[in-house]
DNA sequence: CATTTCACCTGGTGGC
DNA sequence: TGCCACCAGGTGAAAT
């Protein structure tokens, strides 16, 4: 599923090959609750906008789109100022924004196709259609898209402390909410409790400083190497160019369900939390 | 308001 | 081999 690692390698992948190319047309499947803007309005949007950055931000991936062409080498990165409108993509649980030839056949479930100038295509394919598609025109008045919580991986300490500091929630629970921090799902929520060996139902509020720090730290450092190894391919995430992350083969709790502890050989435990399965060290989390 | 539960989806899995 | 119940989980709405 894809979580930070994997939408920000997606968006990097993106940004390395259609960054500068130009939307001639756009084409849109029929189910509804893929688009969070009607589909209607993307296609006539996204048509004649060229590609000026693809970035991350939380588990989005925003198409800073002009609406004349630019050099590919010029564009700042992130620069909104100079963009007309945004393209916000939500991978959800299954979906695949892949660069494409044309000819290559048409996968199940795709649900958008974007036509570029170079001849190739961005395709959004999702057989669960948990993902979600919206276009912003920044000329009309729209504000230009934030995530909601903060960055994991520039947080500085204090904020991330005030968080968390007064609510009762299990902190698993807290790492979920995206509202508080932007980008974390199921899997790097229990490999980050591990490494700052916190239980995944202890009440955020209980929590010492020092524990926050670790946590705090452990997320950076996991989300970074993550980042490096392409993200993790559980269930069928791939990256733009198709191909697979390595970080699963890392993962110390998540799905090692019964397996023994990397580090202390007890059985890695399973219990449901706020509806997720959440996996963590007996010994190790306290 | 803070927190918890549930519906939305389909492919893969395991039991028989 | 085939059938089917069941499960995975990001998000937002509804319930508590």
């Amino acid at each position: 599923m894809p979580e930070l690692p994997e939408v920000e390698t997606v968006a990097r992948g993106l940004n390395q090959r259609v960054r500068g190319d130009r939307i001639i047309q756009a084409w849109f499947g029929k189910r509804p609750q893929t688009f969070k803007t009607p589909r209607a309005r993307q296609a006539k949007g996204l048509a004649g906008l060229t590609i000026l950055a693809v970035h991350r931000t939380g588990k989005h991936i925003v198409f800073e789109l002009g609406a004349e062409a630019h050099l590919a080498s010029e564009p700042a990165q992130n620069d909104a100022t100079a963009a007309a409108a945004q393209w916000i993509v939500h991978l959800g649980m299954t979906g695949r924004l892949l660069v494409t030839a044309p000819d290559c056949p048409l996968a199940p479930h795709t649900h958008a196709r974007l036509d570029l100038a170079s001849g190739r295509e961005v395709r959004f394919v999702d057989p669960r259609r948990f993902g979600r598609l919206e276009f912003r025109d920044l000329r009309n008045s729209s504000a230009a898209f934030e995530a909601p919580g903060a960055e994991p991986l520039t947080i500085g300490a204090r904020e991330f402390a005030g968080l968390f500091r007064n609510r009762r929630l299990p902190i698993k629970a807290a790492l979920l909410n995206q509202t508080l921090l932007a980008g974390v799902g199921n899997i790097y929520a229990d490999e980050s409790l591990f490494q700052a060996g916190i239980r995944p139902r202890r009440r955020t509020n209980r929590l010492t400083a020092a524990e926050l720090e670790r946590l705090r730290l452990a997320l950076r450092e996991i989300l970074t190497y993550a980042i490096r190894l392409g993200g993790s391919s559980v269930s069928d995430y791939v990256d733009a160019n198709g191909e697979k992350g390595f970080f699963q083969l890392e993962h110390c709790v998540y799905q090692r369900t019964g397996e023994p502890c990397r580090r202390c050989q007890t059985p890695i435990r399973r219990i449901e939390l706020v509806g997720r399965g959440t996996h963590y060290c007996p010994i190790c989390q306290r």
